[in-house]
RNA sequence: GCCGGUGUAGCUCAGUUGGCAGAGCGCCACUUUCGUAAAGUGGAUGUCGUCGGUUCAAGUCCGACCACCGGCUCCA
């Protein structure tokens, strides 16, 4: 969409925000409204609805009987949409109106929202002004260019209901807030309910559930999924790629405990910044004030600290997959997006200040190589300090100089496609995450490289450089997932469920027409076994078609059926995912539909070690 | 935490004005042995989220609690 039609959309947005409001009020007179500006699609409206009551015309229920305070639920929703189109064709032209704070309050002194606004506007000397449309006056400070009539009746919509803070703060009484999407157009407006509907489908939470992924139990706890086979085998995978990819370049592995005495939290930083979302855990046995780590950083930095280090032992690479532990507010806590144990695949670098670019291009390397793997696309982002806000962070502004600096051409340098962000980094240095885009083209922030100058310091570790002098590492922070969990929240919705073969608990299915032929089955079965294919066998007491219904359901990547050709020939009958009846065109292409037993695992396995992305 | 919604069989859901708890799928048994997305017959399955209240009678009405879902920066 170019800008200028953005521009009169949001516009719009906006006019149909004030247009909410005032059949809000017609329909529950005494309802005050507050904020109601344009949102990313479509726009909203906070009211307060305390002091309202039903007109009797629309409710009988309303006459007289709870003169004072309405509840409203979604199912309001379609009539106070009803009164928004019944309004539309007188809305036809906007006037401007600039007033003082005495007219402001002669019109709304019902309406504490708008008073308690307009009266911080007159003190911080802005023109306050009236903007009227089809008889509604509101206070506002415009941006209205089309008449609102002219729009399509058909384009908007009521969405849903929501509570929200009066200006955002939970200090604040909430109000309740209705949601509405508006588009240029009908068919937009559905274009977007088909890919919300889309979304939904491929629900993560949903989707572990029929493909028997993952649990959460009431008993274990919020926050705290359970995983199945197939969901640990998944874990386990990814996880061994992602090691695998670093160990290559010299990463190393380590351990280190899930609980540790509070004062490592201290020393770092972290307690100040993040107590409040830690696990006390008591000894019964040592006065030690124990508990659940909440990142690993600081333990990786003793072992670093255990000997004395030179400059040539860096860089120093460890990494060590494991869950560290935050109580999330509970109402944050979503299935495996926001969870309270967070699993990740983390390392930490040590290193001197001129292996910087070094140790980056080779993160940079192996995230491009993973995220190919996976089909995912990547987008770097540059997260840069608030300049107005430096005391948000912590070390010296000429570190902070100097490592923006380093970042900013590493990025320049490694092709990447990156944009800059500010404000974004994190409290002790900047950093370059990178955005994956999913399918339905949401862009999530997954791997994180960061670079802390402050955390070794604050730890005093040191190394001798060649001069003999003692001098600070750097340290690099990096997990290639991030979090596990959230990982496979985004990567199930991107693959619909559907992974690449290397991912999929299940690679393969042999399905024997009939139990005549199951004892050839299990010769397939156990001829992929062999090779190290993660393959199931269907019972034959079901019809043909409906276990390839199943394996279709479980997306299972290869459906090999078997039958009397199959048997004399010694071949299998392959048919993909998703692929239907394999068709002799296929079959002589030599892709899918007969093929010799030998060939196919072959096939199947170079497939999997070449990780080609095939959904 | 707060606002709104939802909670009935393993899953998806029905259940009128309060009157003997239901369907489909799945599961189990038997029959069928099948050529590419649901064979047939029979059967088992419930503290209707939990606790309390109103009532002759509560899945249904009232209250409290719990869990899940949508939302709570984007300053008229």
């Amino acid at each position: 969409m170019k800008p200028k039609e953005t521009e009169s959309l949001d516009a719009t947005r906006h006019s149909l925000a004030h247009l909410l409001a005032m059949a809000v009020r017609e329909l529950y007179p005494g309802a005050q409204n507050a904020i109601g500006p344009a949102v990313e699609n479509g726009f909203y409206q906070d009211f307060d609805f305390s002091n309202a009551h039903i007109t009797p015309l629309h409710s009988p229920l309303g006459r007289g009987e709870k003169a004072r305070g309405v509840q409203i639920s979604d199912a309001d929703l379609p009539a106070i949409e009803k009164k928004m189109r019944e309004l539309l064709p007188q809305w036809k032209e906007w006037t401007k109106k600039e007033v003082t704070l005495a007219q402001v309050k002669k019109e709304f002194a019902w309406n504490a929202y708008k008073m308690e606004l307009a009266k911080e506007f007159a003190k911080e000397r802005k023109t306050l002004t009236f903007y009227v449309c089809g008889g509604f006056v509101d206070l506002c400070k415009g941006g209205h260019t089309l008449p609102l009539a002219e729009i399509d009746p058909k384009s908007f919509k009521l969405d849903r209901l929501a509570g929200a803070y009066w200006r955002g703060d939970e200090k604040n009484k909430m109000l309740t807030r209705i949601y509405g999407l508006a588009f240029a157009t009908k068919k937009e407006l559905d274009k977007y309910l088909t890919m919300r509907e889309e979304a939904e489908r491929r629900d993560h939470r949903k989707l572990g559930q029929q493909l028997d992924l993952f649990t959460l139990s009431e008993q274990v706890g919020k926050g705290l999924p359970l995983f199945t086979p197939k969901g640990a085998l998944l874990r386990e995978l990814l996880n061994a790629y992602s090691q695998e990819l670093r160990e290559k370049k010299g990463w190393q592995k380590v351990w280190t405990p899930h609980i540790t005495k509070s004062e490592l939290y201290k020393t770092s930083g972290h307690w100040d910044k993040f107590g409040g979302e830690l696990f006390l855990v008591k000894s019964q046995e040592t006065k030690d004030e124990l508990v659940m780590k909440p990142m690993n950083c600081p333990h990786h930095q003793q072992i670093y600290a255990s000997r004395p280090r030179s400059y040539r032992d860096l860089p120093l690479k460890y990494m060590e997959t494991t869950t560290v532990y935050r109580d999330e507010k509970a109402g944050e806590l979503l299935g495996l997006s926001r969870v309270r144990c967070i699993t990740q695949d983390d390392s930490h670098t040590f290193c001197r200040p001129n292996q910087i670019e070094q140790i980056y291009q080779e993160l940079i390397d192996v995230t491009k190589t993973f995220y190919k793997s996976i089909g995912m696309q990547i987008r770097a982002r540059l997260s840069l300090r608030d300049q107005k806000r430096p005391d948000k962070y912590l070390g010296e502004p000429k570190l902070w100089e100097e490592a923006q600096r380093i970042l900013l051409k590493i990025a320049k340098e490694s092709g990447l496609d990156y944009f800059v962000a500010e404000g974004e980094a994190a409290f002790y240095g900047p950093k370059i995450d990178f955005m994956a885009v999913d399918a339905l083209g949401r862009e999530w922030q997954l791997a994180t490289p960061q670079l802390d100058f402050v955390q070794p310091k604050r730890f005093g570790l040191t190394y001798t450089d060649e001069t003999g002098k003692e001098q600070t590492p750097v340290m690099i922070h990096f997990a290639l997932m991030g979090s596990i969990e959230r990982f496979l929240s985004v990567y199930i919705e991107h693959t619909a469920g559907a992974f690449p073969l290397w991912l999929s608990p299940v690679q393969a299915t042999v399905i024997p027409i009939s139990d005549k032929f199951a004892s050839y089955g299990a010769k397939v079965k156990d001829a992929l076994v062999k090779e190290n294919i993660r393959v199931e066998m269907s019972d034959a007491n079901e019809t043909l078609g409906k276990r390839i219904r199943a394996a279709e359901l479980m997306k299972i990547p290869y459906i090999l059926v078997v039958g009397e050709k199959e048997e004399k020939n010694g071949t299998v009958n392959v048919r993909r995912y998703r692929g239907g009846q394999p068709s002799s065109a296929q079959a002589a292409a030599g892709e899918d539909g007969e093929i010799k037993l030998g060939q196919l695992t072959e096939k199947i396995r170079k497939e999997i070690t070449e990780k080609q992305y095939e959904i």
